[in-house]
DNA sequence: AATTATATGTCAACCGGTTGATATAAAATA
DNA sequence: TATTTTATATCAACCGGTTGACATATAATT
């Protein structure tokens, strides 16, 4: 049976509420009482009990992550440094990977509100679930747009399209591709497209969208990139929404026949950390996961503390020099 | 305020029990009472309060899962099909990342255990932390020996190193070095140490090792890797005991001049999903994730329904073919 | 000596469910 | 008709902490 309150007080000699006073640090204590509690505690190894606590509290310190999947660079990199800063901040992390399933995104979300998570951060990319509306909760999304009142924190996707497509120009591509995801999908993401749309415009270049849905597997995946190249053979430069796409692209050109960068240009998106050591010679736009993280905590955060916080808030990419262009 | 058991049973016109009989689905009740609860609760939209369950039943259907980080292929896999097998199998997951931070991870074992997680899935790396010994919980551990009664689920370190050795030496080279952590970190992956120095042995070559660690940041490694290159200029093949490690030798070597696999022969391990999509061309000894998991969730289950379980599960690993060797 | 601040204790209510014991009504059986 | 069985609902205790109200005792201050 597991040590509780009770136990402590009686080996202390002291009540269940001074117990609770030494724990909370609440109300008078002496240094003696204190100790006593502590070396009870200590000796009888108490760890109090969190959910009884939160039942009273009506405050858990958990908040909730729904995100894809941690197995790929930038989620994992994300969620990585999300809970090294909720947990710095006093929060433990319950996590749940929708892996492109709304079903399973719909479930994640009534058992985390069950669960009574302080709060909410969502980077899945399902549509159509209405339960973040009547959820009555603090919720913090990435790169998603959800209700109009869930803040987005996202990087500059307009600018990331828009570096990417003049790199891909300037470095003499003159039939320029672009990949993305679904578009009946409502992302920021799909703003790099029509960065890259507008800047092809400008320079009298016809832009050509192919959809590669992030949701397939590898080797469906490997096949649309292949007939993507039988379908444009004159391209010579793509623009690839993600990096695992991107490298997927280059192995395809190569297999192809293709020389990297001299036939084909390519520029990915993310950089990732894992993505720059073990392919750092693809050039990319760099999403400042760093900074995406910090800032989506720190609203999070605010919202739960009842404070107003922007709706949108846009972070500046970098470019990550590779030898792909 | 958020609705309770009270409401329903108010709107529904029954009793609490009622409703929480409805809730539980145990004891009698009329096709009409359950029809008339199941309305009030979606009229209210409400949702049980898992904590107040939890604190009845103690039993709360949580798993905590303590590894170095999600931001890296191995772990980030691994982490993702645990999280989904834990799921189907009705479980929630608290996350904590110990990043070889003793501390973190003796903080984070003593809050999942106040969260009173049902188990525990452990893979970090640090050690001297006596709180699992203390701990009176279900748990299992994954690469890593603990206390002698805590099951272990591994690779087949030991299998592993001796087809990497052996892979290495069958395509030619006479130089081999391997890298390998920390020697005082008792992990079953040093395992994969042994087998490279036995096969050396048989083969009349002398053994060395070089420390890498795990924990160091990317600019540190670069460092001592250029550091052994210029120790053992002789070398012509080595077994990396990690992919992202095998990544910054192989990109090493090309910068100092060597051709990969003429010059030197590349063989690394985990073989995770993103190394296969972003480094294919780097031969590698492949865990079994899937497995891996498997076997661990099973194992954490068996326990956790209070049943015997095997102490040690080594499952084969597989090479991955690359263009290194 | 009177007043105030400090230290500790007891008690009971509370958080939101679950459940064994118990009551009641309807149906079946004696 | 009386009694037993079955179906359904209610009551109150319980899970393990937290907290406000209130009592008491000692120490410090006026």
């Amino acid at each position: 049976m597991a040590v509780k309150i009770d136990d402590v007080a009686r080996v202390a000699g002291v009540s269940k509420t001074t117990v609770s006073r030494v724990l909370n640090n609440r109300g008078y204590l002496s240094e003696k009482t204190i100790k006593k509690v502590h070396d009870a505690m200590e000796k009888l190894n108490y760890q109090p009990n969190a959910v009884a606590r939160q039942l009273y509290k009506k405050e858990t310190k958990l908040v909730g992550l729904i995100f894809p999947t941690v197995d790929n660079p930038f989620f994992g990199q994300l969620v990585a440094s999300l809970e090294k800063r909720l947990f710095d901040a006093g929060f433990k992390v319950l996590i749940g990977n929708s892996m492109n399933d709304s079903l399973k995104e719909e479930t994640y979300l009534k058992e985390l509100i069950s669960n009574q998570v302080d709060g909410l951060i969502v980077g899945a990319q399902n549509r159509g679930i209405d339960e973040y509306h009547k959820a009555n909760l603090p919720i913090v999304a990435i790169d998603r747009v959800m209700n109009e009142d869930i803040p987005v924190i996202a990087s500059d996707n307009y600018m990331g399209g828009k570096l990417a497509t003049e790199l891909l120009i300037n470095s003499g591509a003159t039939h320029i591709m672009n990949t993305d995801g679904p578009v009946n999908l409502e992302t920021p993401a799909h703003r790099r497209r029509e960065a890259y749309e507008d800047v092809m415009k400008k320079h009298n270049m016809i832009p050509h969208t192919y959809l590669v849905d992030f949701s397939w597997d590898i080797d469906r995946k490997k096949q649309e990139i292949e007939k993507m190249f039988a379908m444009y053979p004159d391209m010579n430069g793509i623009f690839v929404t993600n990096d695992m796409d991107a490298a997927l692209v280059w192995q395809t050109a190569t297999r192809l026949g293709y020389q990297v960068p001299e036939d084909l240009k390519i520029v990915g998106y993310d950089g990732a950390n894992t993505t720059r050591v073990l392919l750092p010679e693809l050039t990319t736009i760099e999403q400042p996961v760093e900074e995406m993280s910090k800032i989506a905590v720190d609203t999070l955060i605010a919202r739960i503390n009842g404070n107003e916080t922007p709706l949108e808030q846009i972070i500046p990419v970098k470019v990550w020099k590779g030898k792909s262009i």
